[in-house]
Order: C-alpha cells, then sequence, then structure tokens
RNA sequence: GUGGCUGUAGCUCAGUUGGUUAGAGCAUCAGAUUGUGGUUCUGAGGGUCGCGGGUUCAAAUCCCGUCAGUCACCCCA
C-alpha cells in the first residue's frame, strides 16, 4: 500500500484532537499570566551553530537527534529544544542591557530525529518558560511552583516534583572528584553504558536503570552532601519555599540532567500513571548559559513540559477536557428541497452575521437524512425551511437537546430567541 | 542505533491441522405508505488479507526479505 503517511515520529492533529490541546494551552497562558510571564515566539528554526554552542556537541540531542538542513553555506536546524532560541533573542535584542531581568513563556512544535515510543515523537509540543537576567533563589522556588500551578490549571493529579541541586561550576567540579574516587574500584560491576560514563558525564551514573548498577548506587555520595554551604543553604532555602505552598516535593538524589548548562536547583515532574516514561516536565536553573552565548554573567532559570505526555497523563486519567469532541455549528438551516435552498443559505448568513455559529445542508439531502446527520454531529437548534414558511415568513425551530418545537417570525428577534435556546439546558424531570 | 510484538473493510477484531465466491460488530449511505433526529428493523457500498519473493495441486494461514506501526533500551519533554 503506497499511500502517502506523515513522515515518522508525526502525528496529524483531526478536529476532534484540537480541543484537548487548546485546553493545556489555555491553562498554561491563563497561569502564565497571573505569574506575570509574557509570551515570546522565535522561529522553528535557528542556525545549528545556537544548538551546538549551548547544549555542547558531546550532547545527544547534537550529536544525532537534529533536524538539520543545509542550504548553500548556511546550515539551519529545526528547534529541538525552546531554551537557547529564548536566551539567543534575549541578547539578540539587547534586553540584558535594557531590562535584564525579564518572564517569558513560549509554546509550540520542537523537533528532534529519534525513534518515537508512546509519548515521543519527532515533532512534538512543548510548554515552556525563561526566567532571565536573575540569580535570585526566590526564582528557582517560583519557576518549580509556577509548573505546580500549570499542571493543577490543566486538571492533572496525582504527580510529584522530584528535586535536586547540583550546585555550581565549583561544586561539581569537586563532586566530580568524590564520586569518580568512588566509582573506580567499583567499575567492573557496572554495565557499559555506565564505564562510558565515568569518563563522559560520570554524575549519569547515578540514574542509571540497570538493577546491578543501582546496587552501588545506594552508597554512593550524594551531591546534596558534597555542596559547599552556601550553595547547600540555596536549596534548602527554595525547599522551604516550595513545602510552604504544598507543592509535592521529593528530594530525588537521582535527578541530573541531561544538558551542560544546568546549574543549582534541577527538577522534573513526573507521573507514575504514565508507566516507563513517567516525565512530563523538566527544568532548573542553567547560570551559565547566558555567558557560554556571549552574554554578561546572568543567572536563568525555566523549565519545559512536555505537551504530548502531559495529554496523555490526563487521557489515562479520564479528564472530561481531554476527550475528542465533535465541534461542529451548534445551529443547521434545513431545506426541505431545492426551492428553499436560497433562503436557508440567507437565513444561515443571517445567524452567523449576528454571531451564532451556524450551517446548512449542501448535499440535497432529505430532511430526515439532514435531522440525523445533525444529531450526530451535536446540533442543538435546527430551523426548518419548507415552502409554508418561506411564503409565510416563518421558520420551524426545533431545539433537539429540549425536544421542543416553536414557530418563529423571520424578523430581527430570531437570532435572539435562537441564542437563548442555545443557552438552555435540559432540565431533569 | 539495538531488541520484542503486530500488520485481514474507515475502526475493533474473527478466520479451525494450509482447502471453493474472506466474515462479524461498530461506522458510512439508502429505505421502513412520500415535511422531522436520538431507539428499532431492512438493505447497500466498502478488502489484490502491508508489499515482494519462495514452498505447495492449493497460502490470509508456512518460510525468507522488505516496509510500516507499536512497545522498550540509549537519551530526553
Amino acid at each position: 500500500m503506497s499511500r502517502m503517511m506523515c513522515p515518522r515520529g508525526t502525528d496529524d492533529l483531526l478536529p476532534e484532537a484540537l480541543p484537548a490541546l487548546d485546553h493545556v494551552f489555555a491553562a498554561f497562558h491563563r497561569t502564565m499570566d497571573t505569574f506575570g510571564y509574557r509570551e515570546i515566539r522565535t522561529p522553528m528554526f535557528e542556525e545549528t551553530a545556537l544548538f551546538v554552542r549551548s547544549l555542547g556537541d558531546e550532547s545527544d540531542v547534537v550529536s544525532k537527534e537534529m533536524f538539520s538542513v543545509q542550504r548553500g553555506d548556511t546550515n539551519v536546524t529545526f528547534r529541538p529544544e525552546g531554551t537557547a532560541p529564548v536566551v539567543r533573542a534575549y541578547l539578540q535584542h539587547n534586553l540584558d542591557k535594557t531590562r535584564a531581568f525579564q518572564k517569558f513563556w513560549y509554546g509550540g512544535p520542537m523537533f528532534r530525529f529519534e525513534r518515537p515510543q508512546a509519548g515521543r515523537s519527532r515533532q512534538f509540543y512543548q510548554l515552556g518558560v525563561e526566567a532571565l537576567g536573575s540569580h535570585s533563589p526566590l526564582l528557582d522556588s517560583e519557576v518549580v511552583l509556577l509548573a505546580h500551578r500549570a499542571f493543577a490549571a490543566m486538571g492533572l493529579r496525582n504527580y510529584r516534583v522530584h528535586c535536586n541541586s547540583i550546585g555550581d561550576a565549583e561544586d561539581r567540579t569537586t563532586f566530580r572528584l568524590v564520586l569518580r574516587a568512588y566509582f573506580q574500584p567499583l567499575l567492573q560491576q557496572r554495565c557499559d553504558d555506565c564505564q562510558r560514563r565515568f569518563e563522559r558525564n560520570v554524575f549519569r551514573m547515578l540514574d542509571c536503570k540497570v538493577p546491578q548498577c543501582q546496587a552501588t548506587n545506594k552508597a554512593a555520595p550524594q551531591f546534596l552532601d558534597h555542596l559547599r554551604p552556601a550553595s547547600r543553604a540555596r536549596f534548602d532555602e527554595s525547599l522551604a519555599v516550595l513545602q510552604a505552598f504544598d507543592v509535592p516535593i521529593i528530594v530525588d538524589p537521582g535527578i541530573v540532567r541531561g544538558f551542560d548548562y544546568y546549574t543549582h536547583l534541577v527538577f522534573e515532574v513526573r507521573c507514575p500513571d504514565l508507566g516507563a516514561r513517567d516525565a512530563i516536565c523538566g527544568g532548573g536553573r542553567y547560570d551559565g548559559l547566558i555567558e557560554q552565548m556571549g552574554g554578561p554573567s546572568l543567572g536563568a532559570v525555566g523549565f519545559a513540559i512536555g505537551v504530548t505526555p502531559t495529554l496523555l497523563a490526563l487521557e489515562i486519567q479520564k479528564h472530561p477536557a481531554i476527550a475528542p469532541r465533535e465541534n461542529f455549528a451548534a445551529v443547521f438551516v434545513a431545506p426541505i428541497g431545492d426551492s428553499e435552498r436560497t433562503a436557508a443559505l440567507r437565513l444561515c448568513q443571517q445567524l452567523r452575521d449576528q454571531g451564532i455559529p451556524c450551517d446548512t445542508d449542501y448535499e440535497q439531502k432529505s430532511l430526515k437524512a439532514q435531522f440525523k446527520s445533525a444529531d450526530k454531529r451535536g446540533v442543538k437548534v435546527m430551523l426548518v425551511l419548507g415552502p409554508d414558511e418561506v411564503q409565510n415568513g416563518r421558520v420551524q425551530v426545533r431545539a433537539l437537546h429540549l425536544g421542543q418545537d416553536h414557530q418563529l417570525a423571520l424578523d430581527s428577534e430570531l437570532a435572539a430567541h435562537v441564542r437563548q435556546l442555545l443557552a438552555t439546558t435540559k432540565t431533569a424531570p
């Protein structure tokens, strides 16, 4: 079968699926407004060098997951994540010099060339925030609180925020030595991946999922115990704030994060209902990034929500806003025969002009068939036009959801009547 | 990139140890004394059984390949 299909790892969002996406975006947007974050939109693709510089050419994303396009001597990449583009825009427009501290949110598709699986695709949607230009520990807490409130606004239940601190560059240098010293004699017992991680990124050995590795991880030194007092105090301060706001926190030494630019607070939101891939949000502080990208030494903190897994979680939890919805026009004008077709179109348009979503028949269906299909599409009000109605300047109005019939005049009052019928809900008998 | 599972109608699936014109439910469309929905009844359309090759008198069924989907690993939202 050689039918055309959308490329592997992509999905068509059909009309009935979009209300779910809208629900998540709208809840996020509302939350951002109340916290004073403003939306920013950057291009879908950037110069490849931007991501190489921010993520590091050692990272998996850069080394094997980028959607890149070479055109003449320019090489661009469809954005695999949202942080680097926002920081780039911030610096490009000299915001660091005019109003250094700014809070942004963004949302939209991201692209990574990887093997699709449950809750993960090659084009996926992220909603994220970036609070740029401040080192304040208060912001660390605010950002986590913000993620929590956003999920709450979406109606998600049963999730936990896993938090950890990985200190600053100095803490990490120290801890790297401590970890290497600990793992060196145990290296024989570790899996192949950990053998590689020992040199490349020791920290990742801490969240290895292989059972034999987890055994030696239990007694492994923890970041939190090797932070300098100032770093440790800052983490404790953040935790205290979050506990005061009843955020479901779990301190989890296994949270290490993949990208190089993270510092101090790192966190992940997980929803156990999802099974193997349970992370729905990841973020933290990344104090080195702005400077790394050619800007001044300013702090930054943010997170990104994976919309796809979030929708999956809401679906599993049977959230009503996620169910597929047929969003057809609520009013339908049904001409009985061909002679009423023009009048029907005119009436239909008249209601549309009044802001009432309205549709009519285009296929010369029988009246019965029009009723049947209208019922299936969730139409609430049917307006029937036959020869008699047209001649008398009247229309038959049937409220399908109420089971009521009315005869109404085709005058300026009609729209108001229809509007009223739409607003009426069926009362229990 | 690695591994497991799965490909039969628009959807969910039957299809007996290989054996005639491949079935059901739902969905779609049309009817049930000719201007009215949801229930019910009747009927219709719709499939080169993912694709290619092989074994056989005979393949949806067995074998090989390939493509696609899916789940998991690596990594990550």
